[in-house]
DNA sequence: TTGCGTGCAAAGGTTTTGCATGGCA
DNA sequence: TGCCATGCAAAACCTTTGCACGCAA
């Protein structure tokens, strides 16, 4: 069983109370050093790692580097993530069409989503209309 | 407007005999010099970045590196991947249930899914088995 | 006291970039 | 002929790892 150590603490207290930002292992060592907690970087992907594993956040891969994001669900419910692609706003989505689509891959496709390693990647209302050709408001 | 190289040729039509294939860049530049038309991996990458843009690879980030994959619809229907994040294949699925989805996501969200960017993790029918806890066959 | 956790620095791997050369149009 | 594309090597970047020391239990 892990120590509960004052870094492992600041980590996950850390995204704790960020719910709605996917942030970045250098991000989030960077703030804490700021915050007067000071973690190395190495202990924090360590850290970000058992915290994945754990259930406790959600693990995202971008072309620049992973992102991490607390989970609130801790994993139990199918909790998923949209990300735009443009602004790189992560938005939380719990939505029972959702449970049902998993359902039916579960059913009759015989693949098992995992909800926190899954990414809807997009556009998000705001950047859908700043693309859109007709007027840049 | 690109020219129209050998190594451009040699990039897409090396995807396009592969349609069920996520490679690598690496992979994609090794097998090329093994069938006697070497390309240099900074080229590989270029063509890469441009075919994605023009909406005829998906790409797929994964901690270790992004994969590519030749995108049949050219992106024009929703053709998603799922990805087995214990043994890595990765499955085709062009299913009405999902094109279902981005209508709802779009309507009722007000968040345009990209099918190309977009990779649903988690278990194959084969990885769920084994992780099963009631006997490893 | 034991042994996991930490920090630092170095290594590892992927992807990008600078620059001179080559090849398509 | 003009200019984009290529190849090579170096750089940049993220992430992991080795090792000695520190600290929780």
């Amino acid at each position: 069983m892990p120590y509960n150590t004052k870094q492992r603490q600041a980590v996950l207290r850390f995204l704790e109370e960020r719910p709605e930002e996917a942030l970045s292992a250098c991000e989030i060592a960077e703030s804490l050093r700021q915050n007067q907690c000071p973690v190395g970087l190495a202990t924090v992907y360590r850290q970000l790692e058992r915290l994945e594993a754990a259930g406790r956040v959600h693990r995202v891969d971008t072309g620049e580097g992973a992102l991490y994001q607390f989970c609130a669900q801790g994993g139990r419910r199918a909790c998923f993530l949209l990300r735009c692609e443009s602004c790189g706003r992560m938005i939380h989505l719990d939505c029972v069409h959702l449970e049902a689509l998993c359902r039916h891959l579960s059913a009759d496709h015989r693949f098992r989503v995992d909800p926190r390693r899954t990414i809807l990647t997009g556009l998000c209302d705001v950047c859908c209309g700043e693309e859109a050709p007709h007027g840049t408001a």
